[in-house]
Parts: structure tokens; C-alpha cells; sequence
DNA sequence: GCCAACGTTGGC
DNA sequence: GCCAACGTTGGC
């Protein structure tokens, strides 16, 4: 089993979005980056564990815990003309984006983006890095645990 | 709204 | 295959 960080922007999805959702489950498309796609494609499988984080916000940070409950199968948006995820290029028989399905296991309190940053213990996190623009990034499983703890305790 | 970082595109 | 131009991300 693996860890993972997935992006999302509040505005767009938050972890509110996801706590309503039916079954608290969402289909993770729109990721139109290759890297991020192969994470999703080649190495999630169900089970796998995955840190919420809200990003492009007042308060960046990892909002709560979900899990990995449908290995990626082609995103349905890459097909749709209207969509702002439309991909010209794609087609059926050979489609370019996949997505996972995620499914909210706990909202957490807000760990912010600050926090993480005064733990040395966190400083090679991915999200932390300098540059890191990755929506889909592997989480150490020492760092998740690290920040497991943290969640536990009270807001610095 | 700025801008650093980095991915993608396309001319050559 | 190089690389300049352009677009996007995301913290601040």
C-alpha cells in the first residue's frame, strides 16, 4: 500500500464537497499532467491512503484523509466537448487521462502549509519543495505517519 | 496581482 | 532534437 498528497482547490472541490458527495466518494478527474497522470494510473491501487490538501487558498494545507476506492479508469471529461478538460487528442480507444476514485475516510483539522514547513522531519516532503507543482505527489510513509501525529494534536 | 518555477508547444 | 515563447500553478 502506498501514500499520496492530492491537490485540490477549495473553490473548485474542497473537503467539505467531498464529506457531501454521495458515498463521500468523487471521481478525481482533470489532472491533465503526465506525471501526476502516471502516479494515478500505474501505481494507485484501492487502498492506497491519501492526504487531502487545499492549495490556491487563503489557508493551504492537508484537510483530511481519504483513500484510494476505484483504481483509474479513462477520465470521462477528456471525451466532452464543453468541458475545460476536453482533449482533442483523446479518444476512446486511445485515451490520454485517467483518474482514481478517492473516498473520504475523516476530515481533519487544517494542518496548514506553515505547520508542515517547521518540521524538520517534513523538509523533503514533495509539497514542500521549492518549484513543486505537482497536483498528485507520493507521500514517504514516515512522513504520513509524522503527520498522522500532528493531526492529533492541537493547531500550532 | 505578482512572479518563480516548470511543463508544453512548435518552428527550425 | 533544440530552445524560445507561452501557459499554468500556487504561494505570497
Amino acid at each position: 500500500m502506498r501514500y499520496w498528497l492530492m491537490k485540490s482547490e477549495p473553490d473548485e472541490f474542497s473537503i467539505d464537497d467531498l464529506a457531501a458527495a454521495p458515498e463521500r466518494t468523487v471521481a478525481w478527474f482533470g489532472v491533465r499532467n503526465y506525471q501526476a497522470r502516471n502516479f494515478m494510473r500505474d501505481q494507485m491501487r484501492v487502498g492506497d491512503q491519501v492526504f487531502f490538501y487545499h492549495s490556491s487558498c487563503p489557508q493551504p494545507g492537508i484537510a483530511g484523509v481519504a483513500t484510494v476506492s476505484r483504481q483509474a479508469y479513462p477520465d470521462s471529461t477528456q471525451f466532452e466537448a464543453k468541458s475545460k478538460y476536453f482533449d482533442p487528442k483523446a479518444t476512446s480507444e486511445t485515451p490520454r487521462w485517467f483518474n482514481v476514485d478517492v473516498k473520504l475516510r475523516k476530515k481533519t483539522r487544517l494542518v496548514t502549509l506553515d505547520e508542515l514547513r517547521t518540521h524538520p522531519e517534513l523538509a523533503r516532503m514533495v509539497i514542500l519543495q521549492r518549484g513543486n507543482r505537482l497536483s498528485v505527489t507520493p507521500v514517504d510513509p514516515v512522513e504520513w505517519a509524522f503527520v498522522l501525529g500532528l493531526m492529533k494534536k492541537k493547531a500550532a
